[in-house]
DNA sequence: GAACTATATGTAAATATTTACATATCAAAT
DNA sequence: ATTTGATATGTAAATATTTACATATAGTTC
């Protein structure tokens, strides 16, 4: 019982809290929503789940379907959104951050320079284009959210916040990139 | 034999590319050189020196020391360093970024405001300090380094490019989080 | 008609990572 | 004198994560 919940179960009871949903319904929501900061596969969500159910942190009730399976539709207990609470203002531990196209440019001089500077523009593509796609969804934020966004302590700021990281990383990484590119390009 | 070496693998042979080490001296490396995006503990890098010496992509010699315990020396073979430049210029596998601190943003609505800030305000400071840091080392290579900085395909290069991956990320995350904090505190 | 995608939930096996256990010496600080 | 930190190398156990296996229905695309 007195078992601690791991990250990716403050994950789910972070999704949760906003909606009820399904293990598949969360394994594609940790995609859209907060993809860019966390991820796991629905084989990692559904023991998760079960977990935070044990412990009485979520609890499920099941709907049965036609023409589909049935589904277990799972929120979050009091317990768990006072865990949650108490998660989410606590300090965060500290984890090697790990940046795999990084660690390449690291030895960077041992490969070939036209692959390594293909590569690299290619990850900037990819950097500009999720960096499009933020700034869209930006856009529509500020837009449909005006209001709510005056309020920090409303889940649409946090949405806001959370994606304003995923904003300057996707920036900064793109610029990054582009610039590498160049530079062996050059 | 035919098994894939794993990014830790590769993570080893980039620092073994530049200077042979220990896994004592390798663990230490790691965290001073790309400590910021990668890392392992030493119950990690044991097993995996092992590991690539068993697939002939590194070897050691045993070398007594008097009032110390005997170490192991590890280097690249040229097997290693064929592997090393056919990795570092393949893209680099697609893994989700995780990071605790945006994910607690994301949940901040549930926290108290002022347990929040401070604790966002305390991650702040900790990415100027390293900012400061990476800014410091990064006044020294330019000095130093000057001439071969202008050689894409220098080991002195890589280590600056890494570096200002280092300095954009943390300037970012730093703008982020001092950002968020003044939102709360207003 | 077959292949593919979406919905829906699981388990098994393999890898990767962290935390804890284990041992040994020397130097420096308290 | 004793504790702490640095040097040095490992193993064991627990967690976390990825990849593969497993099943079932409906609609869409080729």
């Amino acid at each position: 019982m007195g078992e601690k919940v791991s990250t990716l179960g403050y994950a789910l009871l972070g999704l949760l809290a906003r909606e009820s949903l399904t293990g598949y319904e969360l394994t594609a929501r940790m995609r859209e929503r907060i993809g860019f900061f966390w991820g796991a596969r629905h084989s990692q969500v559904y023991p998760e789940l079960a977990k935070l159910e044990q412990r009485g942190l979520a609890e499920h009730r099941a709907v049965e379907q036609e023409g589909r399976p049935d589904k277990k539709v799972y929120s979050v207990s009091e317990a768990g959104m006072d865990a949650l609470r108490e998660w989410a203002g606590s300090p965060a531990v500290e984890r090697p951050t790990r940046d795999e196209l990084t660690l390449k440019a690291y030895s960077l001089w041992a490969a070939e320079p036209e692959r390594a500077a293909a590569m690299f523009r290619e990850q900037e593509r990819r950097h500009r284009e999720r960096l499009a796609e933020y700034e869209r969804i930006r856009g529509w934020m500020e837009g449909e959210w005006e209001e709510k966004l005056r309020d920090p302590a409303s889940p649409e700021f946090a949405s806001y916040a959370a994606l304003r990281r995923g904003l300057g990383y996707e920036r900064e990484y793109a610029e990054w990139c582009g610039w590498l590119a160049g530079s062996i390009e050059r």
